[in-house]
DNA sequence: TGTACATCAGTGAACGCGCGTTCACTGATGTAC
DNA sequence: TGTACATCAGTGAACGCGCGTTCACTGATGTAC
């Protein structure tokens, strides 16, 4: 886990607490799981009053709201980095950017936890996304003739679904033993296996039934 | 969301009142997720008093333990169910698992609401494991050549990857319009970009890479 | 077939606790003149 | 440069609430004789 922040100094005035507020509430997630977060421990935790954290936070959900929108922010920028070396390395930043900041990872699509209307919230996420999906159309060639509309898109969620379900179950501790244990290598030995999207235009025949 | 058990007529003894818990923990959880759950609300939905509850799970993660129990012992019937048909045929139940059973599937993988080293729940993943794993070496083809050890195992998590990020993304409802609005369609579409996998045996130069 | 009794499956009151929220207040900082 | 004052960023006490847990108790059921 990678804090987003540097420290400050205590003073009356802290100086950056809605920055050290977000930086123990992701802690506290890592410890315990989004479920079990209580804005008193996070307050508690930085040092301050628990209506200190109130004055920055309307409510529980907005703080993890805030959590969750720090998090798309930082998971654009690390796959903007990523898009000019390939489609393959926008994949490992994303499961990379799941294990140094899992907190963030863990409340980034949870409607039940996250207000997903914020506006703020809104607009990290179309960030995020627009490289989400727009990295894969170029990657998989969006010129395509027709009926290649869906397969870019079908291949966009195949390739999104694929390093998301790997960061998610990797992150739950659930993947079997065997695996490489860098997690750059794990992501490249397992995005491989998403060899037909790159190198066809058309619908072969049903993939690997039988 | 389909219910896992039929009615019963309200007497002193219940009948089945840990079924009926079960059913409404699941209801409580795909209206307000994992995390806005309590034994005294279960109980309530359930008509009966929270003591009656604490018969019969131990404490809130007892409760939710069960419900991930019975999760994977219904998955694994599942999975079972489909392999006969091939490898696909297990995608597309597995995603179909989690449309049907939503709240199951939202805590069968999360170590931080679930004791995962409780024995009813151990036995029950490791049953659907089993398909999980086994069916992917079969449908593979697991009498590969030298270095085809790891190209099986990482096949069988790229699948089991795609299909769990498939079914995450769907049920936070953040996948993008335009997708195939019915779900065995949508997971079929989506998997046949998992081409690599079932079709050769040699690693190939890096796919998809640029 | 009756009866006694153990066990199973519930009730309901009471507990202490941590929670989110509200409130009046205060210390530090920035700005106008 | 000094002072007045508004604003920003916190404190700490108090609230009512729902929570999980514990406890003594009871109704229904099953079994032994």
């Amino acid at each position: 886990m990678v804090p987003m922040t540097s420290v400050t100094h205590d003073r009356y005035h802290h100086g950056d607490l809605r920055r050290a507020l977000l930086d123990e509430l992701a802690a506290v997630i890592v410890e315990r799981g989004p479920s079990h977060v209580s804005i008193r421990e996070v307050a508690s935790r930085a040092g301050v009053s628990h209506t200190a954290a109130s004055y920055h936070f309307a409510d529980k959900a907005g703080l993890l709201t805030a959590l969750a929108t720090q998090g798309h922010g930082a998971l654009a920028t690390a796959l903007e980095a990523a898009r000019a070396e390939g489609f393959l390395a926008v994949g490992v930043a994303y499961v990379r950017f799941s294990v140094e900041h899992p907190a963030h990872f863990a409340v980034m699509w949870r409607p039940d936890l996250v207000r997903m209307d914020d506006p703020e919230l809104a607009a990290a996420r179309t960030r995020s996304g627009a490289v989400l999906y727009g990295g894969v159309a170029e990657a998989t060639g969006s010129a395509a003739p027709r009926h290649g509309a869906l397969d870019t898109l079908t291949a966009g969620i195949a390739a999104w679904s694929l390093v998301h379900g790997l960061c998610t179950l990797h992150l739950a501790g659930v993947l079997p033993g065997g695996l490489p244990s860098d997690v750059d290598e794990l992501t490249r030995a397992v995005a491989v296996h998403l060899g037909a999207a790159g190198r066809r235009r058309h619908r072969p025949d049903v993939a690997g039934d039988r």
